[in-house]
DNA sequence: GCAGCTGCTTGACCCGGGTCAAGGCGGCCA
DNA sequence: TGGCCGCCTTGACCCGGGTCAAGCAGCTGC
């Protein structure tokens, strides 16, 4: 880590700021920043965003990052643990909006109505970077990189949502759910199989769709056949190619 | 169209593209133009717009804009007529994404595959201007107003797209589908009572998560209870109030 | 005109999964 | 250590809406 590599003229060796070690070492646990970083932004472009992050928490399991109505400045990297958006309707029923791992984004869904949709709570022990949205406009205007990562990302949950919309049985949603949740932290570096589910049963069953009791059933079911362990929260994962089978029309990779 | 402008020193009083009144009647038709004008995007940045924007089409009904797999270079803006986006499944079975009415942006979803991941097909006559997004990307990082505008649109469809998440019986779905329909249609000045569906029960069913023979179902139990009257696909709201009340968890405005 | 097709409507039946209810298993605090 | 509370599991029952099937209305072409 300790490593330099000075690149075109730099000259100021003892600063600190100047050690691209140290850059990537924030932003390899800084998870916007490590897809900067993976996607070509320079070491100026980094410095930038440097910047204009700001590190909040750790919040505790159930405290909120954002509230439903209020202003919208800001979107949320998750750093650490794991969040939940949801919105209450009308009667006090909760609806999850989604799970956010350490490296994906919170609070895009927010730009347009300039006021929080939902509410952003976390599930465990949560760390996030909090980036103004109006700075990161402004940078994005000059930095090509950071509009298209941004475009990029807000694109992607365009297309993320509308796969969840797709009627399916309890079995391919389910089997959908927990691939997904293994591909996202295969992709941040944890284990693909031997999962934690920071959510509760109920969350997960009104992620769905379902309820609680189905997701029990068809967690037993795919147990019982041999294509996952489940012990409490942790679960591990012992045949994706059949779970891949169930889920097959649901998987947009 | 034959206009040249030569921006900053602007010297050619004769230039028809000096003439603001046909820049505003060329984008008051001109769906995404129209919004800019609206937000107060200046008359150089819409003469920038106007540049990289082309007209296609008419499309016949049935005609495909994009198809799933093309290589993703565009957004489109539907100018007159009903555009439907829709995937389909490795059992070939339509999935209905979504449908575009005059002034609405299709293809937003495709920026972060670069793939176009579903079909954009036309329901009716359907005229569509077609922004090249790489230019519109780089007009963004020239003018604030078109990156506002495009993150706003972008944000917009992730919060639409997950209200449809919400699990909902069939009374509640076709009331929020009818309404929603309703007010799009009175934003672009139409009446916001009359209105015509150019999509069949099916593709609505589809769209909803329902069966057709169910939406005809819950249509007729509207009509008899004198929520709105059905004539083929004609369709005339006469109690929006207690349309709005099956429909109240689901109306996200 | 009629045939044929496609989309819509209506009825009868049935099943996946929601609901209700009754335990079981920890975890936390006194 | 015991009692409580929240979360999870499992069983029994039931209903909304899907499916199947039959008829119907409007359109196009001969």
């Amino acid at each position: 880590m300790g490593h330099d590599e000075t690149k075109s003229g730099r000259i100021t060796p003892h600063n600190p700021i100047a050690d691209d070690g140290d850059e990537y070492q924030f932003c390899s646990t800084c998870a916007f920043g490590a897809v900067c970083v993976g996607r070509g932004l320079d070491k100026i472009g980094l410095a930038e965003l440097h910047c204009l992050v700001e590190h909040v928490g750790p919040y505790r399991a159930g405290e909120s990052i954002f509230r439903t109505g209020d202003r919208f400045g800001a979107i949320y990297a998750v750093r650490s643990g794991t969040v939940k958006t949801r919105q209450v309707d009308l009667e006090g029923r909760e609806l999850i909006l989604g799970f956010y791992l350490p490296g994906e984004l919170v609070g895009l869904n927010a730009i347009h109505p300039e006021i929080y949709p939902c509410d952003a709570i976390a599930l465990d022990k949560v760390e996030v970077c909090r980036f103004s949205f109006p700075a990161l406009a402004t940078l994005a205007m000059r930095i090509p990189q950071v509009q298209k990562e941004l475009f990029r990302r807000l694109s992607k949950d365009i297309g993320d949502a509308s796969v969840r919309n797709q009627e399916a049985s309890a079995d391919e949603r389910l089997a959908a759910f927990v691939l997904d949740l293994s591909a996202r932290y295969e992709a941040r570096g944890f284990s693909p199989q031997a999962l934690h589910l920071s959510m509760s049963r109920g969350d997960i069953a009104n992620y769905l769709g379902l309820a609680s009791e189905t997701v029990s059933r068809v967690l037993r079911r795919f147990q019982d056949g041999g294509l996952l362990t489940v012990d409490g929260r942790e679960l591990t994962i012992s045949n994706a190619a059949a779970l891949k089978d169930i889920a097959k029309n649901l998987l947009h990779h």
